[in-house]
RNA sequence: CGCGGGGUGGAGCAGUCUGGAAGCUCGUCGGGCUCAUAACCCGAAGGUCACAGGUUCAAAUCCUGUCCCCGCUACCA
């Protein structure tokens, strides 16, 4: 293949917070059928992910979990990088932010761009709510009140570095407006531009005191830098970019990156921030940015009981890695939103890989060996008819490098799954084995077989960069090496005298939607049996959803009280008589509950554990003596009593045995 | 009037920017074939492009209004 230069790609770095369902997985698997893609192609390809690993939420996480959150985000970053592996990806370096050359280079940054006047120390002016330990502007607050809490917020000030992002503005404006390319899809691009850079863009306060889980500004200790600008950093830092001057080859000969893959809810970091923190180092910006969609999880029949996440690990046990890489890329949508669940997954897979594919690959090696003991010879006698199939097969490279320039990947699939619907109906118009009961057919026979041979390898070859193993595996059934993109334009790769497997193997087995469900739930019952059990203090830790992650909820202990401030709450058993749904509201249930000879009306945020009707006839643990409180409008008279697990499962105490409403607990 | 995305045959999507015969895959039905994983090939049915107005010779596509869905947000006692 010839040299077509470098290609550097990048994903979003992943929030270290917890492990990736298969939304934040997919978008590994896209860069990786791109990257694959491209070294195939002639580029000399550098391919980057990672962690992102400071900030508030992972100190918080971290100290949920009792450990520090070095030691929290080690085993997150570990579990990331697992998956990303198990999902096949050919990522050139996995860059941490907590990575030592990445920390000095953010600190060197930081205080270059204080140095140059791009930072200035100002002090960070709004309302703030001191339980959230958090500012918010004029305009974010909910009837003046703090939008996270509810709260009242009190002017505040607060000393926090800012960069000034307007000196860039009318830069970045030009860039973009010069470079069309530059913003995909195309929409995003006017979105950036008429909410945030035309009506005028605010200085970004880039450094925090709030909390302490960041990379230290180095002449100002008491503040960290704002995660934002450690998070974008990587993609420079990762190939060894160095403030001083002293970057090295690696990083002159990549950067400006060819494209920064990211979820399209990040968009506005990676088109406005990234580019003018660059622009104030003095470096190229990024050829362009794709802001994929999000996969979403359809919502299947299974889908209703807590907890069916859908987890990579978990496709990738039930159906092999590369059909779960198949669907995702397949349905990878361009611009709108995708769906996944267990039964798209059981309808994609039957379709394509067993029906059209490994069915294809199947029958053709059946018949090489029925006819011609394995071997494939091309006879040289070409009918008229073979002329569409080698149209299809050589042509389809030109379609799916079309598609692959404009990121269209699910449509360059479908181009190469094309060729095998081709050859597919190439068996039923020479009907081999019409052919094979005419002793003068024989060499008809021998070419048309070759043929196939040669219009699947072709296939594979093209299929290598988005199923790595099953192009191998479908070369190893033919005994063919796969073929370079540059051998693709004329029909043949397949070396006469070659011979099939023997046995050929099945690919991808048809499945039964009805026992992958059932293989679904159970799991999903099993894991959530796991997780009651380790709610149990001394329970091991089993082997629940969020693997190495799980472990006894760290129990802090509250101040001490004496009786009497425990006999102040009154503690009565309830009994749930009606209950319904709080229309206005998406968490709550409005519970009328007797408790001896009087009745409440109770408000609880369970409604994703408990129905109504679950509800009625249960006897419950009530709070009688709470004061009343106004939600959603309706008044609350007490509190339904109830466990949360570290999931944030909820489940209502209940009497272990029966007992009238009313009764006192104590 | 919190912000954003969306409503196209039974399912999942393309087409919408740049108006000009409503398309793809799956499913369904009918037919063909028997090499193959009840698979493969051919054909058919099925859509007032959410609704109502408007612009236009022409609207899924542009404009206005309405309804509904999904994220985020929020009441989470």
């Amino acid at each position: 293949m010839q040299d077509k230069g470098k290609y550097y790609i990048t994903t979003a770095i992943a929030y270290a917070s917890g492990k990736p369902h298969i939304g934040n997985t997919y978008e590994i698997v896209l860069a990786d059928a791109i990257a694959r893609y491209k070294r195939k192609d002639g580029y000399d390809v550098w391919f980057q992910t990672g962690t992102d690993e400071h900030g508030q939420k992972i100190e918080e996480k971290a100290k949920a979990a009792g450990k520090s959150p070095k030691e929290f985000v080690d085993g997150t970053a570990a579990e990331i990088r697992r998956i990303w592996d198990l999902m096949n990806t050919s990522y050139d370096y996995f860059i941490r932010t907590t990575d030592d050359y990445h920390e000095k280079q953010v600190q060197k940054m930081f205080k270059r761009f204080y140095d140059q006047g791009d930072i200035y120390k100002g002090s960070y002016e709004g309302m703030y709510c001191t339980p959230c330990e958090s500012f918010w502007t004029q305009g974010q607050l909910v009837d003046g009140k703090c939008p996270d809490c509810g709260r009242e917020v009190k002017p505040a000030k607060e000393e926090a570095y800012f960069f000034k992002m307007s000196k860039y503005a009318d830069r970045l404006i030009e860039h973009i407006n010069t470079h069309p390319e530059f913003i995909q899809p195309v929409a995003r691009k006017n979105e950036m531009m008429n909410n945030f850079l035309l009506p005028g863009l605010q200085d970004l306060c880039v450094s925090r005191t709030s909390f302490k889980w960041g990379i230290p500004v180095d002449f100002d200790p008491d503040h960290v830098v704002y995660v934002w600008l450690d998070a974008l950093s990587n993609y420079i830092t990762g190939i060894g970019y160095d403030t001083d001057g002293n970057s090295t080859e690696q990083y002159k000969k990549n950067w400006p990156a060819d494209l920064h893959l990211i979820g399209k809810d990040i968009i506005r970091f990676h088109t406005i921030y990234w580019p003018i923190f660059l622009m104030a180092l003095g470096e190229p910006l990024p050829k362009q940015v794709f802001g994929h969609p999000w996969l979403l999880q359809g919502d299947g029949k299974m889908s209703k009981s807590k907890g069916n996440v859908l987890y990579a690990d978990d496709l990738v046990d039930f159906f092999g890695v590369d059909a779960v890489r198949y669907f995702v890329l397949h349905e990878m949508p361009f611009d709108n939103d995708g769906q996944i669940s267990w039964d798209l997954m059981v309808e994609r897979i039957n379709s394509d890989l067993a029906n059209t594919l490994g069915n294809l690959v199947k029958r053709t090696v059946s018949m090489s060996n029925k006819y011609f003991d394995g071997v494939l010879e091309d006879k040289g006698t070409s009918e008229a008819i073979d002329d569409d199939l080698k149209a299809v097969a050589t042509g389809a490279y030109a379609k799916v490098e079309e598609k692959m320039e404009t990121l269209r990947v699910a449509d360059s699939l479908t181009e190469i799954f094309n060729v095998f619907k081709r050859c597919n109906k190439y068996i039923d118009e020479t009907e081999p084995w019409v052919l094979a009961k005419d002793e003068d057919k024989k060499d008809r026979l021998a070419t048309v077989m070759y043929n196939l041979a040669t219009g699947i390898l072709m296939g594979a070859s093209l299929l290598q960069p988005f199923m790595p193993e099953t192009a191998e595996k479908i070369a190893a059934e033919l005994n063919c090496k796969l073929l370079d993109f540059d051998e693709l334009g004329s029909f043949g790769g397949v070396a006469d005298g070659t011979r099939v497997t023997a046995e050929p193997e099945i690919l991808f087995a048809r499945l039964d939607i009805k026992e992958i469900t059932e293989k679904a739930d159970a799991l999903y019952e099993s894991r959530k049996q796991a997780e009651n059990n380790t709610e149990t203090p001394n329970a091991a830790a089993g082997g629940a959803a969020m693997g190495d992650d799980v472990k006894d909820i760290h129990v802090e202990l509250k101040e001490q009280i004496t009786y009497d401030d425990f006999a102040k709450c009154q503690f009565v058993v309830g009994e749930i008589v009606k209950c319904e749904e709080v229309p206005k509201s998406k968490k709550l249930l409005c519970s009328q509950v007797k408790i001896g000879d009087t009745t409440k009306q109770i408000l609880s945020g369970i409604k994703a554990w408990y129905s109504p009707d679950q509800m009625v006839g249960k006897k419950v643990m009530v709070l009688l003596n709470l004061k009343p409180a106004k939600m959603a409008g309706l008044d609350s008279e007490g509190m339904l009593l109830c466990a949360e697990d570290s999931e944030g499962n909820v489940v209502l105490m209940t009497p272990e045995t029966d007992v009238e409403s009313g009764s006192e607990i104590g």
